[in-house]
DNA sequence: CAACAGACGTA
DNA sequence: CGTACGTCTGTTGC
């Protein structure tokens, strides 16, 4: 029996919460050994065991929909008629579901041609009638309308473990209406979940403001006449959907339940069945947890879990059965400046590592072990330099720390070179999927240990939050020993060690030495190109006989469709297209002067924008220091941000001026830059193993002039120039899955000589064709493509029914093998020419990377023996069944060492 | 104020 | 109807 006086009654909607439980968790990693996925039970039991100890309610049910259809969509067959179709992942979730409550001894309700919702809402009412409190977990808003005093909804927010109370003061907070006012408001504006379309023109806002004035949708509807504008006018139009969505969203508060509240109250759960159920579906940890929260001291066993828990839960289910089968957040303890270093030597193994940084200066630092948590808060660098450089220094000392480059690149900005980094999650994490939106430590624990971090409050005095340095060290290294293992038999391991993980220290050098700018040069460049906009502009402006903003594609459309009635380009969602393209095209039919004057004014603002954005990064050391994203790409490539470094304007006059004010900066000798020679195509002659491209590049013949003489059946010294452009286009556009269409829009060709020109291509070098189709096909089977160095990135959409999801992925899946392989290829090159620099004492340094080229600053006397040292390299990085060929610039600005 | 769309710079 | 990015501007909607 629960202590508990005041009778309270939670009431799951099953399906809404096993589904937000299966979004959340990653099926890859809640499976039995047959194979069933199970990530949707786990998630919602132990979201159901938190409610359980957060709320102390003493009765419990959960409602489920028997199927698709209700009265509702006998009424309207559209209704929710948008929901996709279940993922194949799901299947069987519901059953085993059900087992596993009623193993529990919990109480689910079902009822033919009714949805959970209305189960709920006339359960609710009833309970509430007999003096209960109320607690709905629901992720529909049409529970809103059940909000009473004795009601709440539970609401889930983002992630798996945060609901929002709503009652009638958060609903008034976020919607500006009482709580039994919104139906009315969900009717007028819609439910697009629901497939219920509302009244054109009125969003959330407009109708609560109406709702405050005429009380409820009958008051609305009948002051319908005088509400003016044009959404009065819609309303007045639809007003029959406003009804119709009325009528469907109302619950059904008086259903005649065949349970009464008695049968729901919790009670000791049955263990035997328990571990039974439980056992066949592969938990573990949570089978404890059930057994102590719901056994025979339930108040006691509860409070035990909350006690300071950093965590809520900790499972691991898909773990091998090693250190992740029971997870115990250890304590965190203080460590001083005394007891650091020997604290430090006695450990054995691997220590996961995590520093806080206020500005740039070292807030305090966590160390872990997988069942210890220790902080140390020294008080200045030097400190940390003299209790820890050598530790730190010490590459035989291993660590795992996560987000390796940017602690080693603060750390170098310190004077610290932090060694023996073999473990960070984040790149074991961008390994095993380069296609996920964000790697924050808090979201991969959740998806590959499952375990939901909960952390102080930010707005709290950092002394109070301290302990979560170590938390985060923790992290590293548990996550660190879950992920490796996953990487490991992905057979990644390669890329992790020989690639990605080397590449941390090279990427932290670079950023930290940053790139040298002539900043007075920059300046002035605005200034002049400032100049130019406006006067391009004036002109512009005459020409139309108005002022308009020329950034605005709106007030272009007007213009240029309307008020010039020149004939539609390519249509957008918001009408037709003004891109470079477009106007072009326009230009060409028209030959009208605005056309000309708008994109000359589009080229010069942009590159007027890029200079800004250049002269605003450049630091007090008059350099900038750019940052390389390492999981920025799903190819594995990396970006470049805070600035981008890596669209610095090169193709136009006016943009290769930005490139002369970066600058070999004091103290060095000139820079050099080095790049590859059409390392993709070398790459695809590679993979293809296609005998006539790689006969071309081991002739050394021009590539394109090579294929022309193929194709044309000529000598390659009659390729013209036409011919040449066109076998180009051809070569290039292969790499990233041109059509025929594409092609012949690209070369203003018509359809049919693309056409022909794709098929002279195929047949001869027929290798290249076998290899996209197998590349494809391949990628089709095992769900992923991999690169020459087992880099892997995955694509599910390679079998939908959808043409065009299809078809993006089939382009992407063709041209992430090559595109991937040249990057592999260009971050090794990178280490290996590092390490090169460094063993043979170099004062030069590495300062940039933009994909196939490095730019590097070069040291007084150095020139000819690093010039030696980068060839070498980056041509024999690695063998393949073709010469890779690298060109060489030098100069004292980036642009004047190019090429 | 945030998110989206459109535009455009690079490899 | 050609891959991979980052960042700006204007506009829309939370």
């Amino acid at each position: 029996m629960n202590a508990n006086p005041k009778p309270t009654l939670l009431l799951i909607d099953g399906h809404s919460l096993a589904f937000r439980a299966f979004y959340a968790l990653s099926p890859d990693n809640f499976k039995t050994p047959d194979g069933q996925h199970t990530n949707a039970v786990h998630g919602f039991i132990s979201m159901m065991l938190n409610i359980l100890q957060a709320e102390k309610p003493t009765h419990l049910a959960v409602a489920f929909d028997l199927s698709r259809s209700s009265f509702r969509t006998e009424e309207y067959p559209e209704y929710k008629g948008t929901r996709g179709e279940t993922p194949p992942e799901f299947n069987g979730q519901t059953e085993l579901l059900t087992e596993a409550l009623k193993a529990m001894n919990i109480v689910t309700i079902t009822r033919e041609n009714y949805e959970a919702d209305d189960i709920i809402a006339s359960l609710a009412d009833q309970s509430a009638d007999k003096g209960f409190d109320v607690f709905i977990v629901s992720g529909d808003r049409d529970t809103f309308q059940l909000i009473s005093e004795r009601t709440t909804i539970l609401y889930p927010v983002k992630g798996v473990l945060n609901l929002a109370r709503m009652d009638d003061a958060a609903v008034v907070a976020k919607y500006g209406i009482h709580a039994k006012q919104y139906p009315d408001l969900a009717a007028l504006v819609g439910e697009t979940s629901d497939n219920l379309p509302g009244i054109p023109g009125v969003g959330p806002k407009t109708a609560a403001k109406w709702l405050q004035q005429y009380e409820n949708l009958d008051g609305v509807l009948s002051a319908a006449d005088s509400i003016p504008g044009k959404v009065g006018e819609s309303l007045r139009e639809h007003r029959e959907l406003a009804v119709r969505n009325r009528r469907l969203n109302h619950l059904v508060r008086d259903l005649v339940l065949p349970v009464d509240q008695t049968e729901l109250e919790l009670g000791p759960v049955n263990e035997t069945a328990v571990r039974e159920v439980f056992g066949k579906l592969a938990f573990r940890t949570l089978t404890e947890r059930v057994l102590k929260l719901r056994g025979s001291s339930a108040g006691s066993a509860a409070a035990a879990i909350d006690t300071k828990a950093s965590f809520e839960a900790a499972f691991a289910e898909a773990a091998p059965a090693t250190v992740f089968d029971e997870i115990e957040v250890p304590d965190s303890t203080e460590l001083t400046a005394n007891d650091v270093v020997a604290w430090l030597k006695e450990q054995k193994g691997t220590i996961g590592l995590a520093f806080e940084f206020v500005d740039t200066q070292i807030g305090s630092i966590g160390f872990a072990t997988d069942s210890v948590r220790k902080f140390w808060q020294p008080s200045s660098a030097t400190e940390v330099g003299e209790k820890l450089s050598g530790w730190l220094t010490d590459a035989s000392c291993k660590k795992a720390l996560f987000k390796a480059k940017d602690v080693t690149r603060a750390l170098l900005h310190l004077g610290i070179e932090i060694a023996g980094v073999d473990y960070d999650p984040l790149l074991m994490a961008y390994l095993l999927n380069p296609v996920r939106r964000g790697y924050e430590v808090d979201d991969l624990a959740l998806e590959y240990l499952g375990v939901s971090v909960q952390r102080g409050d930010p707005n709290q005095l950092v002394s109070e939050n301290v302990t979560d340095i170590s938390l985060d060290s923790w992290l590293a290294i548990i996550l660190s020993d879950r992920l490796f293992s996953l990487v490991e038999g992905e057979e990644q391991l390669r890329v992790y060690g020989e690639i990605e993980l080397p590449a941390v220290q090279t990427l932290a050098r670079m950023e930290n030495a940053g790139v040298a700018i002539d900043v007075k040069k920059l300046e002035a460049l605005f200034e002049r190109l400032s100049t130019e906009v406006s006067q391009i502009a004036k002109t512009a402006y005459e020409i139309i006989g108005h002022e308009i903003n020329l950034a605005s594609p709106k007030q272009l459309q007007t213009v240029l469709f309307d008020e010039l009635g020149m004939v539609g380009t390519k249509a957008l969602k918001t009408g037709f297209s003004t891109n470079a393209a477009a106007l072009t095209e326009l230009f060409e039919q028209t030959a009208h002067p605005f056309l000309e004057k708008l994109l000359e004014h589009r080229e010069v603002t942009k590159i007027r924008q890029i200079v800004e954005i250049v002269l605003k990064a450049v630091g007090s050391d008059g350099r900038i220091h750019t940052n390389y994203v390492q999981t920025g790409t799903s190819t594995g490539r990396l970006s470049s941000e805070a600035p981008n470094l890596q669209n610095i304007p090169i193709k136009s006059e006016r943009g290769r001026e930005i490139r002369d004010a970066f600058i070999v900066g004091e103290g060095y000798e000139t820079l050099l830059t080095a790049d590859y020679s059409q390392i993709e195509m070398r790459i695809m002659a590679h993979l293809s193993e296609d005998e006539g491209i790689i006969e071309a590049f081991k002739t050394g013949e021009d590539l394109h002039k090579f294929v022309g003489a193929r194709i044309y059946g000529v000598e390659p010294a009659e390729v013209d120039s036409a011919m040449r452009s066109k076998v180009k286009a051809m070569s290039y556009g292969l790499v990233y899955g041109l059509s025929e269409y594409g092609l012949a829009k690209q070369l203003r060709i018509p359809n049919g000589e693309a056409k022909q020109l794709m098929a002279d291509y195929f047949s001869r070098f027929g290798g290249v064709k076998r290899y996209l189709a197998t590349v494809v096909d391949e990628a089709k089977t095992v769900g992923y493509t991999v690169t020459t160095f087992g880099r892997r990135r995955p694509f599910d959409d390679l079998n939908s029914k959808i043409f065009q999801l299809r078809e993006n992925a089939r382009r992407a899946a063709l041209n992430a093998p090559i595109q991937g392989t040249a990057a592999d290829i260009m971050k090794l090159a990178m280490t290996k020419i590092d390490e090169r620099m460094i063993e043979a004492k170099l004062n030069s340094r590495m300062l940039l990377q933009v994909h196939d080229e490095l730019v590097f600053e070069v040291a007084p006397g150095e020139l000819d023996t690093l010039k030696a040292l980068v060839i070498d390299q980056m041509q024999n990085v690695v063998e393949l069944s073709v010469p890779l060929e690298v060109h060489i610039g030098v100069g004292r600005s980036w642009d004047a060492a190019g090429h």
